[in-house]
DNA sequence: CGTGCAGTTGACGACACTCAACCCTGGTGG
DNA sequence: CCACCAGGGTTGAGTGTCGTCAACTGCACG
């Protein structure tokens, strides 16, 4: 399923990234650009390939996730709207991705050549300067999450969803901006599925939150927030 | 203990980043900086104060940490010679130091204003790609450990040796490039020091390891590949 | 109507954490 | 000169969190 560019224009002048670009500018860097719609579980590129293009995400979610020795699928990070992917290794002489993208529900992908980063962002410092922020926030999340390591399961996962209800800009609703299994949340954490069912049934029990579809709602934050503070009271 | 540059500039010529860099060059990126030797433990700069200034590793080792909600710390990398700090939050608007550096034994560190980045580091576009190049370097090695996270503790320790000991240029001896104690290899691995001592003491009974000073070195270096491919068999 | 995925629950066991001693060394001050 | 202390390393006993294994439900999809 790929589509040309053109249409996606507007959607990407609210776009964090380019924010304060103008429109004529925005199409010279995504020149021969394409948009690319991902089924859910379908893969956008694998960890090893050779990197020949990178992107944003436009809409859905991906989860870029590597498998360890043992096979185990290990989630690194989950990638909203927004988000640009890959961009960081384009700069190296024969990059390879280090993950694996895959979609998470239907999902859209603005897809735009390696050459483009090399001839067009890189004269761009301003948007160069926006990338490494980017990255560097997500290497602030991965310490984060590092420095979590010794507490209880229930405040990582705790934890894990603030982070993600952060995400989302509508503040009315307390819903994780994207649907998310409890497997998908064991991999991002490190702990086996039925850790996590056995913490989340117990909160859902006792209605600290609620899970419609596959979306997970929050309705007592307060309680969340409590969990990661104090000590694991179960 | 602060001294002047130029003494310095033989150093930086060897450094990896400013390979290929002609000596006016170094210097005029280098403006203003400063050489700062650091005693055992002393902290270069704190995780929330204000960032302004990066620089440079010449010699001896720091880590960089912070500490988790419960208060211990928590180690997020070991930088040694050549490593560049706090670089990579220079482009942001306010930025904050996110971790804690303190010296692991006698070191040494280039200190530069962050109006270097801002004014001269920006303009060249190479060196920017260089630091971008390590920036995804660490966060390679921060994915790698999250990899790790269902493994059993003696192949994270194991792992953790191996990625230290290729850090050392010298093939010759297999001696990890700086000093570490066990409770920094804890810190590091988000386990406790006991757990760490016990796993390490069985290897130096059975001759894998061995420490001398502080340093430790590798003797059965194919042991310890050993470990972390199969099952532990402790 | 079978297959596959997501969620759930219970029993059992193990790895690693906690707590509590203890030794050794080097440095520091009385 | 010696006593004291701090930091690093070590060991043992007890405990708990969490992973593994196994079985079962509900649902969607072709």
């Amino acid at each position: 399923m790929i589509n040309q560019l053109g249409a996606a224009v507007p959607e990407l002048l609210n776009l964090e990234i380019f924010k304060s670009f103008s429109k004529e500018k925005i199409l010279a860097l995504c020149k021969d650009g394409t948009v690319v719609t991902s089924d859910h579980r379908q893969v956008l590129y694998k960890s090893g390939e050779t990197a020949d293009f990178f992107g944003i995400v436009l809409g859905g979610a991906y989860k870029l996730s590597r498998s360890s020795m043992t096979g185990e699928d290990v989630i690194v990070h989950f990638s909203i709207a927004g988000d640009v992917l890959a961009a960081f290794i384009m700069a190296q002489a024969h990059p390879v991705y280090p993950v694996t993208a895959t979609a998470i529900g239907p999902s859209r992908f603005l897809k735009l050549p390696r050459e483009n980063y090399l001839k067009l962002w890189k004269q761009d410092s301003d948007l160069i300067f926006k990338i490494q922020n980017l990255l560097s926030l997500r290497m602030a999340l991965l310490q984060d999450q590092k420095a979590m390591s010794k507490a209880p399961l229930a405040q990582k996962i705790a934890s894990l969803l603030l982070i993600l209800l952060e995400r989302n800009k509508s503040t009315d609703d307390m819903r994780l901006p994207l649907p998310l299994t409890r497997k998908e949340i064991a991999d991002m954490l490190g702990a086996s599925v039925e850790s996590v069912i056995r913490i989340m049934s117990y909160w859902s029990k006792h209605g600290y939150i609620q899970t419609n579809d596959a979306y997970i709602q929050i309705i007592k934050l307060d309680k969340i927030i409590e969990l990661i503070n104090k000590n694991s009271e179960e």
